[in-house]
DNA sequence: GCGACATTGTTTTTT
DNA sequence: ACAATGTCGC
């Protein structure tokens, strides 16, 4: 068969690894180096021109939309759906091995996902019921105690015995945790990945069945593997080997949250004759843009070596631009941002980054006020909105009443009379009883220790489930949860409600629907027992990002992580300040700080033509106002690639003198009266100008005076003197 | 059970 | 600053 079109338009390094004879290979892939088209291509190739059966590949990401893409561009290439192919995040693989041997994995078969709230919640429970004060031990520690060590592969049992008192404490919540995760089926996503570890290593037959099954196994972004998906990646690959690990040691920023970069290195010891391959050119950026990326990235040591290069000429310089306060940068981005869509491009091909999501506050209220599109990411996805969490609520305790964290949150929404003190009688009851709430509730709902308002309530409550689960049984999915929705009360419940909240509420519950319609199941593919347990744990898997939301050409704002693996012509790097960037929390700890340094590369390598970088010299943080230095990764991009925008603010810089200060640029009618400048009022006495708005006699700044505090002046009245 | 006030904790995020 | 909880009084 013919198979040059897999290599057409490849370039050497790209061809080796995509056609190396299957091995342990260990593709190290830089940014923009078409590492996504290496993994595609190789499928592709196994594929057609070693006739592998798609059946007997297995290919992981980290996240859906990646693998998504990458099913789509292989179905493109191959000319026909992959369906059997086992491509998919680690989450979801595991979750799919774990239905179809739910009972080898000592789970019941009808065992729901856990997502991060939910995880919360159930963790609180534990600590009420071991009587502890959630104040000493805060539940998102505990929760994070509880995932750290799941995903380092260590159960309680491993972990008691140790002398260390509030380790005890811990290890004992987590124990409590995990009993109750056991009686009601639950599965945390740690709990996902390390059961799915567990069936294969202690269960041979499966294990033997899996590793004849999967001859090639693909690994996408292997940088962010942690202890236990390695482990599960390790044991599947052998005694065979053939497995493609694709990764790029200098975008490990995920370390915070399990990821070892060391598993590159255990990847070649683990599988001696690993192949390494480079792919080191870069197809994106500019050289220049390049060029200051490999500069700041060279002050990382211990690096896998690997140096990125470029045929592109070198490109516009780097701009840099020192804003006085947090309102200037965003005024400098909006400026620049605007001339380039003058000169005719999209505004989604920018991208305004930053550290941390507070920062984008500034940037969308002037997006705002200017009219100007724009996509926030991050925040609320879609499955994780209350309304919307609360109708598969309903719909999980249709297809499981035992389901407790979905009772607590329903039994009293929209309110029905089932107060806390109801609530609490139910749960004390089902402790005692050892059963679910469910149980616990109709066993409450026939006797008399509850006031009978309660109880009419709650047998109305358990009437609803019954009747909801009893007239859905024969229809499809989408009409199941259109009933659900409407008779629940939910979205009356917010119909009721005014507000653009209210609104959207509605709207999302609409969505929910058509969601649902939108949900193909497949019982011929799937372990699921029926299409609502599929919905439900594609809800969990999957928040939905995106869903069903048409987005009009707009600037796009997120934080450098969630930029990972996307490209923008022009991009604005913002808050490039000492304690921001890198932050605070990664200065003191040379191995975060060198990960804040992968996150500047990553954040740097997202731009195609052009890169600004801003840091502002005031930056209002937790509502106070701190004086910040800039970032130190500024000073590490080799001197020559930047070009300095002179700031349009006086700055407490030596080189300046008042004189020079009151000279620049001026945006109000009054001389002097600049952005930075110092200046004297009568009562108030010394301060700094640090924001102006309108023109002329409209003209207000905002003063911070040294003793008065911050005032907004009106110009025309207020008789500032330059200082 | 609900609204009004107080308290709290704020990096990054997927699944 | 601010959102997201928790507590208290009705």
């Amino acid at each position: 068969m013919d198979v040059s079109f897999i290599f057409d338009d490849l370039n050497d390094a790209q061809r080796q690894a995509v056609s190396k004879d299957p091995c342990p290979m260990l593709v190290l892939a830089g940014a923009g180096s078409g590492k996504t088209r290496v993994l595609t291509h190789r499928i592709a190739w196994l594929v057609t021109a070693l006739e592998v059966s798609p059946l007997s590949i297995l290919a992981v990401t980290f996240t859906n939309k990646a693998a998504q893409e990458m099913r789509h561009r292989v179905e493109r290439m191959i000319g026909s759906p992959m369906r059997n192919m086992w491509l998919g995040t680690f989450h979801g693989l595991s979750h799919r091995l774990l239905r179809t041997h739910y009972a080898d994995a000592g789970l019941s078969n009808s065992f729901e996902i856990l997502d991060a709230q939910d995880q919360h919640r159930l963790v609180r429970r534990s600590l009420r019921e071991l009587n502890l004060d959630e104040g000493f031990w805060p539940p998102r520690q505990v929760q994070w105690f509880i995932n750290s060590n799941k995903e380092e592969g260590r159960r309680p049992t491993q972990l008691e015995g140790s002398s260390d008192n509030q380790h005890q404490t811990l290890t004992q919540i987590y124990a409590h945790y995990e009993s109750l995760c056991q009686r009601f089926g639950l599965v945390d996503f740690a709990e996902l990945l390390l059961r799915s570890l567990e069936l294969v290593q202690n269960n041979e037959p499966i294990r033997d069945a899996y590793r004849k099954r999967f001859q090639h196994i693909l690994v996408d972004e292997f940088q962010d593997t942690n202890t236990i998906q390695y482990r599960w990646l390790k044991l599947l690959a052998q005694p065979r080997n053939s497995i493609t690990a694709v990764g790029d040691d200098d975008q490990s920023i995920y370390g915070w949250r399990g990821a070892r970069i060391e598993n590159m290195a255990l990847f070649q010891k683990d599988f001696p004759e690993t192949q390494i391959l480079r792919l080191e050119q870069n197809y994106r950026s500019t050289g220049t843009i390049l060029a200051a990326a490999n500069s700041v990235i060279d002050h990382n040591v211990g690096r896998m070596g690997k140096k990125l290069w470029t045929e592109d000429q070198a490109g516009a310089p780097i701009r840099l631009y020192a804003a006085f306060n947090e309102i200037d940068e965003a005024r400098f981005v909006l400026e620049h941002l605007r001339e380039w869509v003058h000169e005719g491009h999209r505004r989604d091909s920018i991208a305004i980054l930053y550290r941390s999501n507070a920062q984008s506050r500034v940037f969308e209220e002037l997006l705002l006020s200017e009219g100007i599109p724009y996509r926030v990411y991050g925040g609320l996805r879609f499955f994780e909105r209350a309304e919307i969490k609360d109708a598969l609520a309903y719909l999980r305790l249709i297809s499981n009443r035992h389901s407790d964290p979905s009772f607590e949150r329903v039994v009293n929404v929209p309110t029905r009379g089932i107060g806390a003190r109801t609530a609490t009688a139910i749960r004390e009851h089902a402790r005692a009883s050892d059963t679910s709430m469910w149980a616990a509730a109709v066993e409450l709902a026939s006797k008399t220790q509850i006031p009978t308002r309660a109880r009419t309530s709650l047998n109305y409550f358990i009437d609803l489930i019954e009747a909801l689960d009893a007239s859905t049984q024969d229809l499809d999915l989408t009409e199941q949860t259109d009933i659900v929705v409407q008779r629940s009360g939910l979205i009356d419940h917010y119909r009721k409600q005014h507000g653009e909240k209210a609104q959207t509420r509605v709207e999302n519950l609409e969505e929910l629907v058509s969601a649902a319609r939108h949900f193909n199941y497949d019982p011929a593919d799937d372990q699921h027992p029926d299409p609502l347990s599929e919905f439900l744990a594609h809800a969990a898997l999957e928040a939905g990002e995106g869903q069903a939301e048409e987005w009009e050409d707009c600037v796009q704002l997120m934080s450098l992580h969630s930029a990972k693996g996307l490209e923008f012509p022009l991009v604005f790097l913002c808050g490039l300040e000492e304690g921001l960037f890198p932050h605070q929390r990664s200065i003191d700890e040379p191995g975060r700080l060198e990960e804040e340094r992968r996150l500047c590369y990553v954040g740097m390598t997202r731009a195609m033509v052009q890169l600004f970088l801003t840091w502002a010299e005031v930056r209002r943080l937790y509502g106070r106002e701190n004086y910040t230095r800039p970032s130190r990764f500024l000073s590490e991009i080799s001197a020559e690639l930047v070009d300095e925008i002179r700031s349009s603010t006086v700055l407490p810089r030596a080189t300046s003198t008042p004189a020079e200060a009151l000279n620049t640029v001026a945006q109000t009618s009054s001389p002097g009266i600049n952005l930075g400048a110092r200046v004297h009022h009568a009562k108030f006495g010394q301060g700094t100008v640090v924001s102006v708005e309108g023109q002329g006699e409209h003209a207000r700044v905002q003063v911070r005076f040294e003793t008065a505090g911050s005032k907004w002046l009106v110009l025309a009245y207020a008789n500032l003197d330059p200082a």
